[in-house]
DNA sequence: GATTTATGCCTTGACCTTCTATATGTGCCA
DNA sequence: TGGCACATATAGAAGGTCAAGGCATAAATC
């Protein structure tokens, strides 16, 4: 898996990763793997987005991490969800949503537009 | 006008500059309060977001800009949409289509998903 | 008429955050 | 031995925000 682009606009990632680990316990080159996956290949997270990404979230205590074992055997680190990354997750879901509804006004603006 | 924040991720703003511009020839503040309407307030750009961005459009020659006489009789920078622009305006359009919508589908993610 | 205040309109510079590129390291398995 | 799964660190560019400043017109006050 070579991760080339994601064209994510900032702060979009956020979203993205929070909602995979809301799903359950992952690691994280499966919600790289997740996300590819899910968006048909448009979202696909280069590592070195994806890990930095990882460490903040778990730095601002919306994400805990433990090191487990994958199912084929090898040590990887698991993120969950904290209580504060649920609550993390509603909140930027919701605005992604409020977002997504403006922009998609500007988008339909024609020279009437008042 | 007090602009407060806008919280629109990295990269949506070059879009809605120049959706606004397309709509016709405008000046930077205009343009502000265009999105603020059209948003219904979601979309408030601070001055110090909106400036540098249409100047950074200007340098990669995607807006072309002149000074001209506003309605009310003061001097404003109007834009325009150049041929470049026009042709990024619909990429990016595009681009955001296509993100939307890889996004909407990760966000409906659940336990299931293969 | 003169003085203040508000508002329209533009600019810039320092700072922070996020994404990217790149390089490196390790254990498993063929 | 090599490739893959999985992780880390560092440095850099890009975009956004804040804060501050400048200037011109218009409205309000005296």
């Amino acid at each position: 898996m070579t991760q080339t682009k994601s064209d994510l606009p900032q702060g979009t990632l956020d979203l993205l990763i929070l909602k995979v680990v809301a799903l359950g316990p992952v690691h994280g080159y499966a919600i790289a793997q997740r996300l590819d996956q899910a968006s048909r290949g448009v979202v696909q997270v280069p590592q070195g987005s994806l890990y930095p990404a990882l460490h903040r979230l778990e730095a601002r205590g919306l994400l805990a991490a433990g090191w487990d074992q994958t199912e084929t055997g090898r040590d990887a680190k698991f993120y969950r969800l904290t209580r504060k990354g649920r609550a993390q997750l509603e909140k930027e879901a919701a605005g992604w949503q409020r977002l997504t509804e403006a922009v998609s006004l500007i988008l339909k603006l024609s020279e009437g537009g008042a």
